[in-house]
DNA sequence: GTGTACGCACAGTTTACCTCA
DNA sequence: GGTGAGGTAAACTGTGCGTAC
């Protein structure tokens, strides 16, 4: 219904217009909140949201104000309904939303509140993106990810129609800088190497950085705080893979090492019990001591020729160990592997 | 004691960028 | 030189935990 007709609805100072959807675009419901000379008010505009487009394009339709006001800087809060083309949808299925609509496909709530630069110098700061399943908390540092919280999820619908194309190009262009904006790309940042080396210098002194030290070294390497504190993370993440490889060699090679041990005391057991079929008499014997040669795996009673022959030797050269021993990789893992 | 907000670390994921066949 | 595969690492997201209020 909202995609074929033309709705305009007065609310006191408020006009909400909807408009119909055009093409595969989507349309956004924007509440502008314009911070004027000691009073504040408020403008009610719609937004295509496309719905394959990362970007906002804001048409403010106020009565009071045209887009050259709505240009100067104040605050802008955007809440966006947009549907989902067919392929959005399938994506979406991968992290199932819990708020989703299951009849009209809408997304249910795409709402950014940031301030809206004027003229050629515009800084806008997208504070909070309320995704269709979860709150983005805008934390990036740099002006290219005013759009990055989009990244995740539109980014993989970037594949747009010529005729969408040109209307992400019309979009906000108002440095080089917020090209990216446009772009919606995520530009990545290269340490050099100088950064790295102090970094690992870092890191080799300490694993985690407090405020202060994340401060500092961030001054230090004329980076941002949220840039050491990713490298950090990161960077410990990294050692854990590490040694999770180390931990994992070495239990494969106590698994060998264990196997062998076990394949050779099964077949000590077949042979102790072929003996002892062979010459129950060991068993009778009273007194006597069943003892085993580790090296030449032959059973005895006393010295290394087996059976007693005869000389009194009262301390036998080997002998089973008082109690089971059973092999522990971890409380002793070099005498394994 | 309980609820809330905040900061931090971590696991997992995404993605820009690089190397190499 | 162009290209795709695979690897690396910066950046992001969600979650859990501790702490302060």
């Amino acid at each position: 219904m909202l995609t074929r007709f033309f709705c305009v609805l007065n609310f006191f100072s408020f006009r909400l217009i909807i408009v119909p959807r055009s093409l595969s675009l989507s349309l956004s419901l924007c509440f502008s909140l314009f911070l004027k000379t000691f009073h504040i008010s408020f403008l009610l505009f719609t937004s295509f949201a496309f719905s394959r487009f990362p970007s906002t394009i804001i048409i403010s339709l106020s009565p009071e104000m045209g887009f050259d006001d709505f240009s100067k800087t104040g605050l802008v809060l955007g809440l966006g309904l947009s549907e989902l083309a067919d392929d959005q949808r399938t994506t979406l299925k991968k992290k199932p939303a819990p708020c989703s609509s299951s009849s009209l496909d809408f997304e249910p709530c795409v709402l950014t509140l940031g301030f809206s630069g004027g003229g050629g110098d515009t800084h806008r700061k997208v504070i909070d993106h309320v995704g269709p399943h979860h709150l983005y908390r805008q934390a990036s540092p740099h002006s290219s990810a005013v759009c990055s919280s989009f990244s995740g999820k539109v980014k993989r619908e970037r594949d747009l129609s010529s005729e969408e194309v040109e209307l992400e190009r019309a979009c906000w262009r108002v440095s080089d800088e917020d090209d990216d904006v446009c772009n919606n790309t995520r530009k990545k940042l290269r340490l050099s190497k100088q950064q790295s080396a102090l970094l690992e210098e870092s890191f080799k002194q300490n694993s985690t950085l407090n405020p202060k030290q994340k401060q500092g070294l961030a001054r230090q390497l004329n980076l941002l705080p949220r840039q050491v504190e990713v490298w950090f993370q990161n960077r410990r993440a990294r050692t854990k893979v590490k040694q999770t490889e180390v931990d994992c060699e070495l239990l494969k090679k106590c698994c060998e090492t264990l196997t062998d041990e076990n394949r050779r005391l099964q077949k000590e057991v077949q042979e102790l019990k072929a003996i002892k079929l062979a010459k129950p008499v060991y068993m009778q014997m009273s007194g006597a001591t069943l003892t085993i040669c580790p090296s030449c795996e032959r059973v005895g009673t006393g010295g290394h020729g087996g059976v007693a022959d005869g000389n009194s030797n009262p301390k036998p050269k080997f002998s089973m160990p008082p109690n089971p021993f059973f092999y522990n990789p971890f409380s002793n893992p070099s005498a394994a592997c």
